[in-house]
DNA sequence: ACGATTTACGAACGTTCGTGCTATTTTCTC
DNA sequence: GAGAAAATAGCACGAACGTTCGTAAATCGT
């Protein structure tokens, strides 16, 4: 089918342009101006802007699942790992993986407080995305990489935390340091907690 | 002057619309229709959307000013004004200042790639706020409350972003816990590098 | 209390939004 | 290559957007 293919390309835009205008300020009209295709024409492979909008969180979460989940999983469990998926993280910032910055810490802030099938996906995302670094954590642990009394959430939120701030940093005061700080900062907080 | 105050109560309303639905989604026929006021005659204290968004940064600034460093700067320098800073932050979400969560860490997030005049103010502020971070370590510093070997701008980094975290585990995941957990992670962070 | 000035309103503008229809073109199937 | 099916375009819609303008009403200084 050919129809899949166009989908896959609006909706490979729809990403860049919504990590740049937001969700809600990615529009169709200006969507099909971009692809050079006709609103309808556009329109009719979503059946409504909710729709297109779930699509692009989808299209959007498989792109950060293959930046950073799929290159750290060639690392070995532990704490080699953990440390691959931060690295990948920050270095997504750096690579500008999304034009606008993080698609997701993007979404984060623009939904937490508009209730509808948009934020429910949004937030089962990111409630993924730290369940995967807490188990992440909890491997390293087991594999003795971690002290024991490491605690997997509160480890976790911290390093998530230093992630978003390096986004912001990065993107908004255009602190070419940020991500060297989010750096240092994760590394000084792992091997902290490291066994040696 | 009537205008002045119309305009205040304007603002007032606007600074919380915004905080909620952000301040692109902002609008003026929506903010006339809560306040039971014409859009035209509401349009007319502003002249233009822009500024509109200017002058409700500036207010969201004044309240921020006030729930955070004012009665941060109640405590004497050093140690316990940087922790008060932390600790009024943490509070100033929990009260939910903002009904959105945070103004300026939603701003940030949705203006980081929208350059123009509210981009130029939104970064300012977030500059002063991160330099008034700075000021407050070094204050602990030079009080001989933190070790000497202590980097401001790698603390207020960090500092920073334990705050955005908590404020996007609070708003969006609804954890609860999420303020604890900067909580621990702040303190943690502070002890360690506090002089005895 | 009156005249000057500020403040607010109502109606309308041109655009753009999301969303339906109906055709027409393109693609796939046999 | 003919016929079925899918994909795209064209056009129109009602609503909401930011903005302008002329006018009425409220407020002000004296």
């Amino acid at each position: 089918m050919k129809g899949s293919r166009t989908r896959q390309s609006i909706l490979e835009r729809a990403v860049d342009l919504a990590s740049l205008e937001g969700l809600e300020g990615l529009t169709i009209g200006r969507l099909a101006e971009e692809l050079g295709m006709s609103k309808s024409g556009l329109f009719a492979h979503f059946g409504s802007k909710e729709e297109l909008q779930l699509a692009t969180v989808e299209m959007a979460a498989e792109r950060y699942i293959r930046e950073i989940f799929t290159p750290a999983l060639q690392q070995p469990r532990g704490f080699p790992r953990l440390m691959a998926i931060c690295e990948s993280w920050l270095s997504y910032i750096r690579r500008g993986v999304f034009p606008g910055g993080c698609f997701f810490a993007a979404a984060s802030f623009e939904f937490d407080s508009r209730p509808g099938p948009v934020q429910d996906r949004v937030r089962r995302l990111m409630d993924d995305w730290i369940g995967a670094l807490e188990r992440a954590i909890r491997m390293a642990k087991d594999e003795g990489h971690l002290r024991p009394d490491v605690d997997p959430s509160q480890l976790a939120f911290e390093l998530n935390a230093l992630f978003f701030g390096a986004n912001f940093s990065f993107y908004l005061r255009n602190d070419g340091e940020a991500i060297t700080r989010a750096q240092r900062a994760v590394e000084s907080r792992l091997s902290a907690l490291r066994v040696a």
